[in-house]
RNA sequence: GGGGGAGUUCCCGAGCGGCCAAAGGGGGCAGACUGUAAAUCUGUUGUCAGUGACUUCGAUGGUUCAAAUCCGUCCUCCCCCA
């Protein structure tokens, strides 16, 4: 199978502009491609991680990625996809951001004897002159044709800044420039980049009369059809400081029995053979499907070590309801009245419970338990003495286990 | 610049001067059922305290015994006209 037989296999692919020509490209290797990623926190995200892997994937075979960072169009700020005006960032914030990025970009892709490149486009962005850039590129973007674009489509009954609107026509420039410096005649991106992409080529074009091609990846989204890689407290981070591996673990170990089959081919390396072979399974055997994409993941984020202790972990606490190594609070004396502490403020203490009300109505409803057994009354107290040693494992609903000791 | 409309608790969205901590939906959380899945059903969803207190309705200042609801100013957004 040819590397990109492969990624349609995958499901990889979502759209492109001209199938035979990138496919010879990508699979002998010749390919110069580009994918931007822009700072918009300091840690990456799933969506990120997709399109990395893609790089590592077209990398592996001699191609040569270029991961663009953000530092100007940053400055903008991408409307696809958001309902509202993102805030505008400071530049230092931008600047550190895209370190941030680039750290962990590092971490999956060879940078090595410049078998890959990172470049900022706030290099050539920032400086442009306005009246010199709106010569010689605005006067190729039609604004009639910006408007039926899918990515504004949604904003113009929100609204969107002429700010906004310049995004599409910075990216373009971006390729633009890209393709003379290095040669890239290829960016990739995810499925809801298609336009701005596109724009990128057509300026190409009419520029210097030259091809560039197009490809954008999957965007990985559940049966549902709404975006995977989102809790409700957020994004599921690659950083393990804002998303701990257990954490992550337990997002993959989770999701729906309709959606393993497509995190597998999208996410892992795992082989397609393999990926079959797990296709025809279903029920507890499905489940088991989510193990080893659980695993997989953290592995490729987090390292093998890692994934294999929070791979143990979790099967000890919901086998056993214990493990040895479970997120663990240490109490201070002080947090002890008479050498006591209460039930509620001990789940707060914890962090299992947001506040006391929440911990209140957690131990009504019997989802409260310590060391195993549930929790009737929240007049319930734990003395110093219980917390020594190992301390007491405290269980919120089915999956929120904290050690507390002192 | 002129005219009109809107800003409500995580989100959407109702809200008569007192009966509003604020309808309804979504989402979240917990319970039952299960496979750490989905679907379904039940409960719950501002904070603190055992029925009461406290802080919320863009910001700020008023009117009133009493304001999310009335008035002034400001900020933000949307629509129409230019």
């Amino acid at each position: 199978m040819t590397l990109y037989d492969e990624l349609k296999a995958r499901g990889l692919i979502a759209q492109v502009t001209n199938e035979a020509e990138i496919s010879e490209m990508i699979n002998t290797g010749k390919a110069v491609f580009y994918i931007g990623i822009d700072p918009t926190a300091d840690s990456m995200h799933v969506g990120h991680f997709m399109v990395l892997s893609f790089m590592k994937r077209l990398q592996s075979t001699g191609n040569k990625p270029i991961v663009l960072f953000g530092g100007g169009t940053g400055m903008i700020g991408d409307p696809s996809g958001k309902s509202d005006l993102r805030e505008l960032m400071t530049v230092e914030k931008i600047n550190h951001y895209c370190d941030c990025l680039k750290k962990q970009a590092e971490k999956f892709i060879d940078f090595s004897d410049s078998k890959a490149l990172a470049v900022n486009n706030a290099d050539w962005l920032r400086d442009i002159n306005y009246l010199d850039f709106l010569r010689d590129y605005g006067s190729h973007f039609s604004v009639n044709r910006m408007l039926s674009a899918e990515c504004y489509k949604s904003r113009m009954e929100k609204g969107l800044s002429f700010l906004e609107f310049n995004y599409m026509i910075l990216q373009s420039y971006d390729f633009y420039e890209l393709y003379k410096r290095y040669g890239c005649n290829m960016q990739f991106g995810g499925d809801d980049q298609w336009s701005n992409m596109l724009a990128g080529t057509e300026l190409i074009r009419r520029k210097l009369g030259e091809d560039a091609h197009v490809l954008t990846i999957t965007l990985l989204l559940n049966s549902d059809g709404e975006k995977m890689g989102k809790t409700a407290k957020g994004a599921v981070w690659l950083d393990p400081s804002r998303t701990t591996p257990f954490e992550f673990y337990q997002y993959w170990r989770n999701v729906a029995d309709s959606d393993v089959i497509n995190c597998l081919k999208l996410l892992t390396f795992l082989p397609m053979d393999l990926i079959w072979e797990m296709d025809t399974w279903s029920g507890d055997k499905l489940n088991g499907a989510k193990e080893t994409l659980a695993f997989e993941l953290t592995a490729l984020i987090h390292g093998t070590s890692i994934a294999e202790q929070v791979h143990d972990t979790s099967k000890e606490l919901f086998k056993s309801g214990g493990a040895a190594d479970m997120p663990t609070v240490i109490l201070e004396e002080e947090d002890f009245t008479d050498g006591s502490i209460d039930i509620l403020t001990l789940l707060v203490k914890s962090g299992l419970c947001p506040s006391k009300g929440e911990a209140r109505r957690n131990i009504d409803q019997g989802g409260v338990e310590a060391d195993g057994t549930s929790i009737t009354t929240i007049s319930a107290t734990f003395t110093i003495e219980d917390c020594r040693a190992d301390g007491i494992v405290l269980r919120r609903g089915k999956k929120n286990y904290r050690r507390v000791k002192i």
